[in-house]
DNA sequence: ATAAAGTTTCAATTATTTTTGAAAGTTTAA
DNA sequence: TTAAACTTTCAAAAATAATTGAAACTTTAT
């Protein structure tokens, strides 16, 4: 397997799980053939290169940047933009989890809070639904806030957290 | 809002949340139902409830059953099968995390390390790529590693401290 | 001010995924 | 056995999501 080849397949791999992730295809896999280009990249080349048209390839290099995850660059001399992906793996995750704890764990909370507040208490399924819900409530936020620390003390969370149990 | 409309909400978020994630809406949306029901439910009660046909429940119950967070329950003197989620939420999120381990993250990481592999170093871009997509392998592997022990070990002293602090 | 080089937008098309429904299959009771 | 009660399967249809491509827009150089 030569070079191109391994990085067509890790390409498409990439696109692959991010589509079992809910990210689409595409995104996945600009953000995969940026991840292992070694320099700033065209829309141009990443339109040629992942046989994609120039509409796609603007909206999900929008949406990458939107995520924070992948950057425009610019160069002396050229008028083409050029863009770079985060090539920081733990700068990476912690980019990701927060985006998707701001537009999907936020909003899902909101509503878990919501609906585990009615005032019925007439019959047994919905006690057992207010429980049931609040539970989740509470075991969703602590996962958010655990996320959030994390995220927080990205190199050595775990020790910081460990030190800080000490004193 | 009467315990009813708070179900449904509930029910629907849930599975717009599972979309977001990868996992089908109507099956989201069934674990949705099972988790607040206080007794074991019918396919025929489900099927009603969601307002979906009896093959697309039968699918996605089976689905569910795989992913070992819904069980086959039987009455005495019925002929019909029930169903019933977990409703232990730890537990629910250790077999969550083993089963997205088991089908995407290991094949994920064989792609990785096979690709990492290429013997190609005649190119600045191919040295890149190897150093890039072994970074990605240990990264991976490494979170992946760390899920499989907090799974196992769900109630030994770490967690406990990092549970424990997390409050 | 104009044109060239480039980017963005979005309605229409295409691809993918989910859902249906009816036929085939299974299990149990009589 | 037979038939009633129930479940599963899967090809076809429907719903949803992604992609294209061309027109509109923006920026820069002359």
């Amino acid at each position: 397997m030569d070079f191109k080849e391994a990085r067509d397949k890790f390409v498409q791999t990439w696109g692959a799980l991010g589509s079992q992730w809910g990210i689409n295809k595409t995104m996945a896999q600009i953000h995969a053939f940026l991840m292992v280009s070694s320099t700033a990249v065209s829309m141009e080349e990443v339109m040629e290169e992942l046989k994609i048209s120039r509409g796609n390839a603007s909206m999900n290099l929008r949406a990458l940047m939107d995520w924070g995850i992948v950057y425009k660059e610019f160069k002396a001399g050229e008028r083409r933009e050029f863009f770079t992906a985060e090539k920081d793996l733990d700068e990476l995750a912690i980019k990701i989890a927060k985006e998707r704890s701001k537009r999907e764990i936020k909003p899902a909370l909101k509503v878990l809070k919501e609906v585990s507040s009615i005032s019925d208490n007439s019959s047994a399924e919905a006690k057992h639904f207010k429980e049931q819900t609040t539970k989740l409530y509470d075991f969703v936020a602590k996962t958010d806030t655990m996320i959030d620390k994390v995220t927080e003390y990205k190199d050595n969370w775990l020790t910081k957290l460990i030190v800080k149990m000490m004193k």
